[in-house]
DNA sequence: CAGCACATGCTAGAAAATTAACACGTCTAC
DNA sequence: GTAGACGTGTTAATTTTCTAGCATGTGCTG
């Protein structure tokens, strides 16, 4: 079912699958601030692939993991947990964050495309 | 600085304390879905207080937690890290999973809100 | 005041997570 | 073909997390 819960290195290691999409155990070694040996990078990959979180392919010799939850939802997920937690459940105020936190890297366009999207939406619901 | 890594159930609890604003230990215990006992709640939120997530206040007899990292800085830090980590930092893509997520639940007068405030800060930015 | 309902402080154990270390296999370049 | 670099599998040990239980203190009620 859902996702168990997983430990803190564990989320660690999902958090930059998710950023990547794919890495390889030395990638996510490198990815972490604080990284443990090499040894207990794979170690947790191999728990996560257990847990059924993550799975791994072959690129020659090595073996490149991705996460197994489709992006797309874990997004979703994710959006919804930070709804809940943070801003009782409104998106208005979500949106109101994310102007405050990169507002000033917004270009007209993005703008723009955001607008057209709350438009759209608009008429959607109509 | 950044926040110290919290176990899993100490992220349980702050989740539910930054969901609440404050709450008991028997509150916080009652919002958990896998709640273990009474007394391992306590053992946590002291934990939390130790490492400085939390701290207390006194209502007659009892206890009543708040997290002490403002609920602003907690958001803020927390749309960023789903900014980078799922939305390869674009908040189009956040707005777009938004509306996505909860687009039915949006009335008119919500979806204009957050049309005004985009609106807004194309102004500013200009 | 005796007893119950709650709250806290503290301690000790069990369970899970995190880590390192060793053994082996494959490729590549001398 | 043999040494070195790089991969993997596996195991065992340490550390942290998670949990329960008991002792104690306060206020209320009959």
């Amino acid at each position: 079912m859902a996702l168990a819960p997983l430990s803190r290195r564990e989320r660690q290691i999902m958090d930059i699958l998710y950023e990547r999409g794919k890495a390889t155990a030395a990638d996510v070694r490198a990815a972490m601030e604080d990284a443990p040996s090499y040894s207990a990078v794979r170690a947790m990959l191999r728990t996560l692939e257990e847990k059924g979180h993550v799975h791994h392919e072959m690129d020659r010799l090595k073996y490149v993991y991705l996460p197994s939850l489709g992006k797309e939802k874990a997004k979703r997920s994710a959006v919804k947990h930070l709804l809940r937690t943070f801003f009782g459940d409104s998106p208005e105020q979500i949106v109101a964050a994310l102007l405050d936190v990169s507002a000033k890297k917004l270009t007209p366009e993005e703008l723009n495309r955001m607008s057209e999207m709350i438009e759209r939406a608009k008429q959607e619901g109509k």
